[in-house]
DNA sequence: ATGAAAGCGCTAACAG
DNA sequence: CTGTTAGCGCTTTCAT
């Protein structure tokens, strides 16, 4: 004989209240019951009032693995990280995250998250998953130029979303802050100040906004009829310290720029420190001014003049439009764009010193170099 | 008549091979596959070999909701993050879900990640979670002392194990940092260099490992025979700003601390700007000691001596934990303890100052407060 | 040591 | 409109 919870009040009662459950209660067929829980237009509204009120009452939801293996599809979106990158990541997780979870729940589906340490293990990683069931969908953050992780997705079948663009155009739906407008953005700013000579350093070349990035810059110097300096273009800075080595040479260049522009927030800090071992002060001597997802108040750059972008709306844009993408009610190459916002901070400025006079004061630097109390003082700036 | 992937080669390949297609290929019946695979041990051995290799070349891998409705379990770990609390999480995020991913993935498991905006909506994505199916037991990060998920676990009889302990020392199971430990040596540590007035910054109270730490710390002041003021204890700091106010609030004493010991990291951000503001240099004037689990060369805090927690180990050793306390092979009061260790960046030093000397600084700062360039320079300092 | 068959909880044809 | 029936892919008795 059947055993289910209604028949033997002495188990204990976390076993679960089934569709049969519900269905004997109401004195229905199960499949009217599951039909007049999905919505299906063939029963009779006081009939679906009624089931629906007697679930809630029982405390009745149905077993996702059991709907998954009808429909095909476990309502789970999936999220691979890297683990072996720099941590260029790390403040931009837990915005992102929680916007993804956000837009699923409220959609019912849920956030499967995995890590792989290098590249083969990420496309392992994501194999079984979609092998296993559960992934029916991929978010793809920090796209690449040319992504493996695309190729895969399409041989396998399974939607996928990219946080950012590729560098094929071809049909693919993606979701991107407009960091080419943010750069150009960033040189308005500057030349509106009166900045004439203006640095950029620029993130990974793999990454595709990298491209997006300098473009953006760059159009925007010769649409103010500036001339980009190639000592003042640095390419290829990730961390903290990219950025100290890439402003070190931009700045102990003959005639240093006014100010520099960073394609990713985390150089902008190592950008600081050069500054503070060239006798620099930031936001006087030097402008500096940023891009990235670290919100207001993050440790991570306070001071630091930036295009902010909103991760967690980031998130929740890309598993809406996802989940639009799985259920197949949305064209291949859905796409939408949001633009980063200039938050001021201190660390731009007007020009205050003439070429010659950056260069003095830097040549001064390096020979006597600043060993004193206030330069020790500084957090971060003499590590 | 049945369709499998092998009787139709002209339908898209993504068809998945299920135990069927591999059991018909070998000749056996699928119940014979299935035990098999799971390493039952009335299979031959060869039989074994003979439908691993078979599986494994025509790339057959489980569906886990298949398996999932059958064996109850779906083999899926569950982290539920809190979006509300200040971004105290936010550095720690990303070693801790690597670590939870790398164990979990290590036994075949995978993790289901959600966030809810407070304690409710915790409970309820807990519930949800667990009726439908997608959680067989959760972690359980920041631990407070009385903490309602431990009882919504318990009721819902799903096994669950915590990061940090709780108040109640009944059954738990869980994995902890010893933080009171670190506080100790925190206190050892800057004995040892001589200092005899020591100030102590403390985290939010419902937190559990508040608790811990402030003990830690006032045990060692009295094994040391050091008296701790009451007006160098700061409790409840969560924020830099926190930190701040604190910091302020210690360093403006009549007889100021040489050192102030802080029960996060974050934490001690605001110390190093209130000292900035007092213009007390750091690591000179005022020794300053964290406790946090950023890593090495997080942009974070550095320059600031730590106690280091690797969160990445303290996610898999969670994750690793649960599991079997999910299989059940492993008792309700499992638990593991790891320690922090102290990394010094040059936040601390021996006190170069007396209390009198520290007052007097202080003192003509308020009057004067510092303006100067170099204050300007530093990084977050002058928010 | 293996095969046959039942059934997990659910959805989706197909009847009526 | 609702009931009946047949599985989804897998594990797990129970025979043999």
């Amino acid at each position: 004989m059947r055993q289910t919870a209604a028949m033997r009040p002495e188990a204990q009662r976390a076993i679960r209240v089934t569709i049969n459950d519900l269905a004997a209660a109401l004195g229905l067929a199960k499949g009217t019951v599951s039909r007049a829980l999905n919505g299906y237009p063939d029963i009779s509204a006081s009939t679906v009032a009624r089931v629906k009120k007697k679930a809630e009452q029982m405390g009745y939801a149905p077993l996702a693995h059991a709907q998954a293996i009808r429909t095909g599809s476990a309502r789970a979106l999936a999220l691979v990280l890297h683990t072996g990158e720099p941590d260029a990541q790390r403040p931009f997780l837990a915005g992102f995250i929680a916007g993804i979870t956000m837009a699923a729940s409220a959609a019912h589906w849920s956030l499967s998250i995995a890590t792989a340490g290098n590249d083969i293990e990420m496309l392992e990683t994501m194999r079984r998953l979609t092998r296993e069931g559960k992934a029916d969908g991929f978010i793809l953050p920090r796209t690449k130029t040319t992504d493996a992780r695309i190729d895969l997705c399409r041989d396998l079948e399974v939607p996928f979303i990219l946080f950012g663009r590729t560098g094929d155009p071809g049909q693919c739906a993606w979701f991107d802050f407009l960091g080419e407008d943010a750069m150009a953005g960033a040189v308005r700013h500057l030349a509106a100040l009166g900045h004439e000579s203006i640095g950029f350093i620029n993130g990974a070349r793999e990454f595709n906004f990298s491209r997006l990035r300098a473009e953006g810059f760059a159009q925007a110097m010769r649409d103010l009829g500036l001339t980009l300096c190639p000592d003042h273009m640095q390419q290829g800075a990730t961390t903290p310290e990219d950025g100290q080595r890439a402003a070190m040479a931009i700045l102990q260049d003959n005639a240093p720029p006014t100010a520099i522009v960073c394609a990713t927030d985390h150089v902008a800090l190592g950008v600081y420190r050069a500054a503070e071992a060239l006798g620099l002060r930031i936001g006087q001597d030097l402008s500096v001014l940023g891009y990235g997802g670290a919100p207001e108040g993050s440790v991570a750059r306070p001071g630091l003049s930036t295009f902010e972008v909103d991760n967690r709306f980031a998130g929740a844009q890309l598993a809406r439009l996802l989940i639009r993408r799985i259920r197949g009610d949305a064209p291949e190459d859905l796409r939408e764009t949001a633009a980063a916002t200039l938050v001021t901070r201190g660390s731009d400025g007007p020009p205050m010193r003439s070429p010659e006079a950056l260069r003095a004061i830097v040549a001064q630097a390096q020979h006597d170099p600043r060993r004193d109390t206030h330069a020790r003082q500084n957090i971060g700036l003499n590590t």
